[in-house]
Order: structure tokens, then sequence, then C-alpha cells
DNA sequence: CGCTTCATTGACCCAAATCAATCTACGTGG
DNA sequence: CCACGTAGATTGATTTGGGTCAATGAAGCG
């Protein structure tokens, strides 16, 4: 019965038991919490990290023309701001988009495990290299492919990722967006959002129904996506 | 006389004199590259990360059907492709944009290095931290803006950067992109990138000839761009 | 000097935005 | 249990930012 965490990070370099017993050790007194709210604004200077433990989470910025960009979505076992590290402020906010289970981690807790184990810093730096080919995967998908093929690839990574938590049931998992939160995480509007939707029932690929999603047709989604799943590095790579 | 990599890193956290030696142990052998070509293809599976010592090089992905996607400037004291500690295989390519100048560093002298020091170690995943934020506000860029607002915010912040590494001559640097590169970078067309510079020229905004920018306006450039530095963390946040 | 890459401009087209209704599901108070 | 209010989903009509296609200039270079 490993924490998440500690899971995630074993996932990226071998850790001993000492290691993840160190990590156990910071995973303490989950807290439940309620519905859609921000855990999390911008402009906050937080002392303590979010681990999400429940749930699920996004990561957006509210521009000052009110145009919003979701830049993540976070699931269980991810930090939710280990950025507190660089940042003087958070220039982003980090919202729940359900009833959610989370953890903090004080700063010098994190601090003070990478310094006891160099292991454990280096699993640290390759989760924040992991989001980073993450985004660097959605910044492709943003700048090289139509609506279509877009939100297809949005569909294969949420599919990989909710697998790898066990959040897929019965080919189908809880995706708990409005069309306006996915138009906001790939740059479309909800009306175009809603007509792409439209289509992907139309052509079978997908069921979508009170926030489940079915990928009825996978070997198309992921054709259209052309999508590779390794840049999400879900499997061990020693 | 310190080495660019040494001088980033020391800027994300405090190191000692003993840290920044190690770090000046690493940084041996510089070598000069001519021209424009590749320094790692997709594909590859680099033994060495390669430090930028001089010069400009580009991070991009070329995908199945040719289209092309710029993710990321590299300037001096910029690490290529940390990446490789976890990639399997690189799952994009980098290229030189200007004759340049390297250094190589084995993988296994990084992980020894971190080994000895966390605070390098530290300095390591905080550097990868930024790389996350500046790909946050690319994200933004794409999604939210439009192709002007998007050029100008690319401007603002190359201008920040070169600065930062003294690029910067007489309120102007060279920018060695073409504007099929520009293009690529921000999800438009080469026509389309030539319309939005002619404009920006019209408006008394810039001048660019024979690949050397001048933000004439910076304050009409920031404003489109709703630009704000922050993010870039080019000072020192101790 | 001839080639090739890059920049520029015009004419036309289309994917996605905008504007504007409806329609539907669901939670709330009476 | 029902009326109502509201957020979200849907659909149609229209507009537009940016793409596509095509030609012409300019500039760097062996």
């Amino acid at each position: 019965m490993t924490n998440p965490l500690t899971m995630k990070l074993s996932s990226f370099t071998a850790l001993t038991d000492h290691d993840r017993a160190l990590l156990d050790g910071l995973v303490r007194h989950p807290v439940a919490m309620r519905g859609a709210r921000d855990i999390i604004t911008e402009g906050d200077r937080p002392e303590r990290v979010i681990l999400l433990m429940k749930g699920w989470a996004y990561r957006y910025k509210v521009l000052p023309d009110g145009k919003r960009q979701i830049m993540a979505y976070l699931l269980p076992g991810d930090l939710c701001d280990p950025h507190v590290f660089i940042l003087r402020r958070m220039d982003h906010s980090i919202g729940l988009l359900s009833d959610a289970e989370v953890v903090t981690i004080s700063k010098e807790d994190i601090l003070q495990i990478t310094e006891a184990s160099p292991a454990i810093g280096r699993a640290f730096w390759w989760s924040t290299m992991v989001d980073e080919a993450v985004l660097r995967h959605w910044l492709v998908n943003m700048g090289q492919r139509d609506a279509f093929d877009r939100i297809a690839h949005l569909f294969c990574e949420l599919w990989e990722r909710a697998a790898h938590v066990d959040l897929v049931q019965g080919g189908s998992f809880d995706l708990p967006l409005t069309q306006e939160q996915l138009g906001d995480t790939m740059g479309l509007t909800s009306v175009h959002t809603n007509r792409v939707l439209q289509r992907m029932r139309t052509e079978g690929m997908i069921a979508l129904e009170s926030k489940r999603l079915t990928i009825l047709d996978m070997d198309a989604m992921r054709r259209a996506a052309q999508f590779d799943p390794d840049y999400l590095h879900l499997q061990r790579v020693d």
C-alpha cells in the first residue's frame, strides 16, 4: 500500500527501501476537499507543496483580457506546484476538477529529503523533466495540429495517464471537464469544441456522456493524433 | 572568468566555492562548430550532455507529415539535452542556428557531481523548472494570442535572454532565424509571419535586416505581448 | 554569373471564431 | 413534487484570421 508519490518517483530511478521509507514519511495526513475550487491562486506564495492523492486538478492561467489557458491536468501522485522553489509567487493557478484528497509537504521537508538522499533528489528532477516533455508535446499539438487531431491527442494522453493510476474501468473513465475547459486547453472556443466532439461521436470514435469518456475506436484516435505514449514515461526506464 | 553554466546555476541557488569549482571542472575542452547543422537528431541515444557555450541553437520536432514545431531557443549557458537521463532516445532534434562552441559532459559526470553536492543537484532541478515555466508561457502564447501578439511576445523574451548573456549591443541583437523558422515557432506559415513583420515595421516597432533585430518601441511591444519577464528567472531569487 | 534559399506580395479559400438562439439537466426553494 | 434559475450543451448563420497557391524580387555564395 505505497503512496502514489513514492510509486511515481520509483518509476524514474531505482530507490532503496530506505529512500522509499523517507518518502512515505513525507506523505501524511491526507485532507479531503470538496468540489471544484482553486487550491492555489496566481500571486500566492505557498510554503507547502501540494500532492494530489485522489481526484483531478488542472493548472491554468488567466490573462488580463480574461482569456484562459489550461496548461496541465494533474492526477493522483502528481505534485501540483514544485515550482514554489523558484517562483517568487505563483504565476498561474491550480484548481480542482472533482472532489479530491491532498497532502501538503513543507518546502523544508523536500529540501531536507533531497539533501539526505541524492537518489530522491534525482527522482524529483527527473519527474520535472517528464512534465517538461509533456509540455513540449502539448506545444507541438497546439502549433501543428488542427482542432480534431488536437483533441484526439489530448484524449489519448488522458486515457494513458488515467489507466496508469487505475482510473479506467470498463473501457471508460471519468473526464470531469466542461467543453469550455476542453476548449481552453486546446486554444479553441467551446462552440468549436462541441462540433469536434459531435463529429467524434458521429464517426463512432467516442462515447461521452455525463462526464464519462469511452474511446470506442482507439486505433482511429491514435492515428488522428499520431500518438506515441513514450513521452509520458509511464514505464520504468532502468 | 566563470563559465556560463556555473553562472547560470549560481543564479538559482547559493553555491559554495567548492560547488563552483566542481562545476568548472565539468566544463572543459570547448569545441567549435560551424554553421547551421543538427547536433542531436531525433532517435539518438546520446551518452553526453551538450552545453552551449557560444552561439544559438534550437529545439524542434518534425511530425510524420513534415510539419515542424520549434519548441525552444538555446543560448550560451543552456544545456541542450538534460533529457538524456529520462529519454530512451531523443524524441526531438536540436540544431545550431549559427557558428557555435559547445562542451560535452558525460552522463556519469553529471550524476557524480549531483551525488557529491546536493546543492548542485538542486540547481539542475531548478534550472529544469525554469525551462518548464518558459514552456508554459509558450503554451499560453500559442493558445491565446493572435499572430501579432505572439511574435511580439517571442521578441520580448528573446530580447531579455539575449541581453542577459550580453548579446544585445547598441539596442539590437543578432536573431539568426528565417521567417520560416519564426513561423514554425509560432504555429504560423512563413507568409503570414512575413506580413506580421511588415506590419511591425510599418508601425515603427522594429527594424529587422540581415538577421539583426532592433526593437524600436519596446513599450508597444510589451503591451502587445502583455509581457512580464518574471517567468524567465533571470534574476537571483534567494 | 548562375543557383538556390529567403523575403515579399497578390488572389483566393477555409478552419475556426463570433454572434445568437435554443435546448437540457440539475440543484434549490417553496 | 414542482416551478424556476442557471450552467452547460447544441445548432445555425455569418465573419475573419490565417492558410494556400503562385509569382516575383533580393541576397548570399561557390
